[in-house]
DNA sequence: TTTAAGAGTCTCAAATAATGAAACTCGGTT
DNA sequence: AACCGAGTTTCATTATTTGAGACTCTTAAA
């Protein structure tokens, strides 16, 4: 996770305690941080009381708990809008899900997290601001190892060791060895599946998007279910799924979208 | 805006710069940020390249510019997922917009200004995700409206300051008078209207969510065109709407739904 | 080619803000 | 009435932030 050993001063303590409250994904009270703090009771309370001020926290006097604050959803705005590859690959993601008729993805990576940007699901469409900025583990998502595979070694090699490899199905691979396996075959066929490693009945096919020195800065994919796919079905729709993905790519080249990793 | 007279040190400082950073929407260079700065070129260095190294901002090497980092999308999804309205009216707008066939947003106040943080649109559906975020003037909008006129005395006069009154269309309320003796309208009907006055063809009626102790928390409102509704017709869902606020109101009770403001 | 200008980066002593052990509240037990 | 424990405050110490100025490096003009 970014800075760990925080060279960065007040300002990444701060931080890392928004991290932390996030990681609760519930109001939480300060002894509860407290406890799981490598900060001091007083230095906690106060930066936990300056994001309060600064409305990055939200505090419930009556409860005596703290939740992550409104104003991050402002500035995160501005964050999706203007800086992430939506609004680049926003009218090819939602041409493939029409052509497809199946669930697009788009991803970009986070400091080894895979994060879902944007998403375009031809039948239901109200699932989707559910996703931005939700987390995907790299190792076992289409989109994630199609990233992977694409990133330059030292970097990959860093986000390989930061994966946990936790088996969430049958279909999951657990270890280093077992991924870097499959990567290498993604590098050679230039996409991804997921086969059902994620979540049971759920595959997908997936494609990174790289931007004209050849640099990975996201990911589509198509997600479906085993009920109207088999992985063989959805290699036919590769070359739709490479074409959008290249059009993006193209396209985040002239718009100057900010390499994120 | 928060604390302006900076007591918050820092944190403070830093939190500043992303609100700047985010007020270009664009990537924007160090020397942009440098002359609107309240701060002397090395702090504002710093403190920069404090938030790029924790991913707050992106920094592009290649051209010079900073953005927003994507580091926000991710702990902004952790508000929005599990301290806003949202989860808590998301079955109840969805509910409303099924029934009325037209497009329902929900809204809460971040320090004077109002924030869209969901939308549901009967007919078309994906425009959803670019909501969640944006603000949305007070004094101009249904929901704007709606939250200012049930706020406390001491708050509302405070951003009842804030707003801008400019003139979107020839039927914006121009100034505070003009605003206030709509808002004692609002008080009495229990609802408010925008005719026209952010956008023009776009009306809206909307309703003030409230909690047991009769606090705003949000609002939410059924947004249309004019042609398709005149103002007399929309008044005709005003139970309808009424009804979904309440429950939406009656539900964050239960739920530990943060107050923002 | 030289010079100049300007954006961005770095330095270091001085100023300031952050730190955290300890003490204090205060509501709710025992 | 005494105790306990979460939350808050104090204050001398310590470490970080500060910012004028100097430096670098690229680009533009002479």
């Amino acid at each position: 996770m970014y800075n760990v050993s925080n060279t960065d001063g007040t300002v990444g303590k701060a931080i890392q305690v928004l991290d932390q409250v996030a990681s609760f994904r519930r109001p939480v009270r300060f002894f509860e941080l407290l406890v799981n703090s490598p900060f001091p009771k007083p230095t906690l309370y106060r930066l936990v009381q300056t994001l309060s001020n600064q409305g990055m926290l939200a505090f419930d006097p009556e409860r005596q708990t703290y939740s992550m604050g409104i104003r991050l959803v402002r500035l995160a705005h501005s964050a999706w809008r203007y800086s992430s590859l939506v609004p680049v690959a926003r009218p090819y993601i939602e041409e493939l899900a029409a052509k497809v008729g199946e669930a697009v993805h788009l991803a970009q990576l986070d400091n080894g997290h895979v994060l879902f940007v944007d998403k375009c699901k031809a039948t239901d469409h109200f699932e989707t601001l559910a996703q931005a900025g939700k987390i995907a583990p790299g190792y076992c998502t289409g989109v994630g190892k199609a990233i992977l595979a694409f990133m330059p070694e030292v970097e990959q090699n860093r986000a390989l060791d930061q994966q946990s490899y936790t088996a969430y199905t049958p279909f999951t691979l657990t270890n280093r060895a077992a991924l870097m396996t499959e990567i290498a075959q993604i590098k050679e066929d230039g996409f991804a599946y997921d086969r059902e490693e994620h979540e049971q009945g759920i595959i997908s096919i997936a494609c990174p998007i790289l931007n004209g020195q050849g640099r990975v800065v996201g990911a589509v994919s198509i997600a479906t279910s085993t009920n109207r796919y088999t992985i063989k079905n959805l290699e036919k729709q590769s070359p739709n799924l490479m074409r959008s993905a290249n059009l993006i790519g193209a396209e985040a080249e002239l718009w100057q979208v900010p390499i994120w990793n």
